[in-house]
RNA sequence: GGCCCAGUAGUUCAGUUGGUUAGAACGCCAGCCUGUCACGCUGGAGGUCGACGGUUCGAGCCCGUUCUGGGUCGCCA
């Protein structure tokens, strides 16, 4: 038998049992008449005796060995408590080699993480070892499988869809797979299940789920993977907006529960934040709402202040407690202010009844006690102006919120904050071509139906599409789909695209959506980014166990890698 | 594709104004040690300073090119 416990298992009422462990060496100290080995495996560390000088020679550290032996108490004082098995210790009779291990390794173990990227991913399978690492793929598994759980006993059903597809002409770079039987002709991998998922509610699946992997050619940031990731995808048939955020709150509210380590969670219903009001109140579509600061419009209150710089402009404010900082604190704003692209930021301090800073003077007794209405700036707090071009504006105000919210420390860095951005705008202009097109899914629900295409401005349309934002970060987006061949037209139509153009970049939905499709919503959401914020992660690449770097490159395996003369031939393609 | 940052021992880093033989910690090797648990002590090995070119009497350090890696903008319906 290679083993009769695991490493973390033994305690003292084992005392006096026979076993054999197995595992890596973690450490040894050797004290000449006596000697410590710690070994290690995914449940724990052991420690083991040896009074044999010869047993240990030529075991290294982090080599795969079997220890045949007895199980002691220890003596009180060299009881370890940092180990679940540190009241007892095994003494040894027999070990023996079953994987050895180099003497020299790549880097120490239990300090992986301080090693730099490109070290640790070559040897991925090492840094897999250390612990910490190790938990967060152990953590990446139970969270899929409670994932799995919630959305069953929801009553969804989990489908697989394929994985070679068809090049959508939408969206991201597709990742191409060249055909053999079919030269010239090309598969691709899909950036979402999309079109299959709208596909299966025609075919009458009700409620469909999938722990999805997506295949996107696009460039890598800390937070997304370049190439691969995973989404909770899932559509419900004759459901609406609010039937899917039910389900993304109760999932989403009991999954953070569970592995959120004691981190608060937005209690359901979470926040419904219109799409408008979001850039206006936090100056981003992923507003951060452990951020108590709010962003207010003061553009029509400076129409009315003989103020040059403001005047004609769109102006917002940020109202913020900063009594007790230093003058520097008010110089390090402006500093950000001018480092992120602004002219200024201006500021007015309320000091009893009296307001402190530059643009006092050019306010009126009527206008100062409006602005007290309109901010509701109080006795030692400071309003913060925020004026630019009104491509800008709301962008700056979004940083200067930041900013503002950790410099003054009064963000919750200990809670798990929630909200829905709902009511999308259904079509943006291009800022290069000045084009009408699709702001994400053009299978989206416009508001108002076909009434609404044909007769609103198509930048008024707002669609039933919502995203899920927790700490700042998109988690997930979905939509009502719409599934009326009509209205998909006029929505194609109005983004300057043909029913032809309809008809074969997007055939098989069109068609099938001619032979009675119910209506339906659904959404998906990021798993890794879901993983990454309940470990407390910065990187995705620590919730992944064999991630590709930030150019894409698998530096272990050696993806992209060269193939033969031969089997380019095969699959037809020629290398430029 | 643009921009920013980094690259010195196996690892993490230091290296002054350009000046003798490039250092430290951890790791590795050898020796000593019977109760440690990140054991301790003594000694030792280990370097194409990412690469190429240039400036200079002299380059880890300055300049240029390039490679690799990290971040970011573009991109991510």
């Amino acid at each position: 038998m290679l083993r009769t416990h695991t490493c973390g298992i033994l305690r003292t009422a084992d005392v006096g049992a026979a076993v054999t462990l197995a595992g890596w060496v973690d450490t040894i100290r050797d004290h000449g008449g006596v000697k410590f080995l710690d070994l290690r495996d995914e449940s724990g560390i052991t420690q083991i005796v040896f009074h044999d000088d010869d047993v240990l020679r030529g075991v290294t550290r982090e080599s795969v060995v079997s220890v045949r032996g007895t199980v002691r108490p220890r003596d009180a004082e060299s009881v370890n408590p940092k180990h679940a098995t540190g009241e007892v210790e095994v003494f040894a009779d027999t070990l023996e080699i079953l994987g050895p291990a180099r003497p020299m390794l790549p880097f120490e173990i239990g300090e992986s993480t301080e090693t730099r990227e490109e070290v640790r991913l070559k040897y991925r399978y090492l840094d897999l070892r250390n612990p910490k690492v190790h938990a967060n793929i152990k953590l990446r598994s139970e969270i899929i499988k409670f994932l799995r759980a919630e959305m069953e006993s929801l009553g969804f059903t989990e489908y697989q869809t394929p994985i070679l597809t068809a090049s959508s002409p939408e969206g991201a770079r597709d990742f191409l797979v060249p055909s053999r039987k079919h030269a010239g002709k090309f598969y691709a991998l899909p950036q979402a299940p999309q079109q299959f998922k709208q596909l299966l509610m025609v075919a009458g699946f009700d409620k469909y789920y999938q722990i999805a992997p997506c295949f996107r050619d696009e460039d890598a940031r800390i937070d997304r993977t370049p190439g691969e990731f995973y989404q909770l995808d899932l559509e419900m048939a004759f459901a609406e907006q609010e039937d899917v955020l039910a389900v993304a709150e109760r999932v989403i509210s009991d999954t953070f529960a569970r592995f959120g380590g004691g981190r608060s969670v937005t209690s359901a219903p979470f926040p419904r934040i219109a799409f408008a009001d979001s850039l206006l109140k936090y100056g981003t579509d992923k507003p951060d709402l452990r951020n108590p600061l709010v962003i207010c419009d003061l553009t029509d209150f400076f129409a009315g202040v003989d103020f040059p710089i403001f005047k004609g402009k769109p102006v917002r404010g940020i109202v913020a407690d900063c009594s007790g900082q230093p003058r520097a604190f008010f110089a390090d704003s402006e500093k950000y202010a001018l480092s992120i692209g602004m002219a200024g930021l201006g500021y007015l301090t309320l000091a009893g009844d009296a307001f402190k800073g530059p643009i006092e003077k050019f306010l009126s007794p009527e206008q100062k006690s409006e602005l007290l209405a309109l901010t509701g700036l109080r006795d030692g707090e400071t309003l913060f102006f925020i004026c630019d071009a009104s491509a800008n504006v709301n962008r700056y105000a979004g940083e200067i919120r930041t900013w503002l919210g950790n410099a003054l420390g009064i963000v919750d860095e200990s809670a798990f904050a929630f909200c829905f951005v709902v009511d999308f705008p259904m079509y943006e202009r291009d800022e290069d071509t000045g084009a009408i097109d699709f702001t994400h899914n053009p299978f989206s629900l416009p508001q108002g139906g076909l009434k609404a295409l044909q007769t609103l401005d198509p930048l008024e349309i707002r669609a039933n599409q919502y995203d899920i934002v927790c700490n700042g970060i998109e988690l997930s987006s979905g939509a009502e789909r719409n599934n009326n061949p009509e209205v998909m037209k006029a929505a194609f139509a109005v983004a300057g695209y043909g029913e032809d153009e309809l008809e074969s970049r997007f055939s098989a939905l069109y068609t099938a959506f001619s032979y009675g499709a119910p209506p339906s919503a659904g959404m998906a959401a990021g798993v890794d980014r879901i993983i990454m914020l309940l470990a407390n992660e910065e990187r995705i690449r620590d919730v992944i166990a064999f991630p590709l770097n930030s150019e894409a490159r698998d530096l272990m395996l050696g993806a992209p890698s060269e193939v033969t003369e031969l089997q380019l031939r095969d699959v037809h393609v020629k290398v430029r």
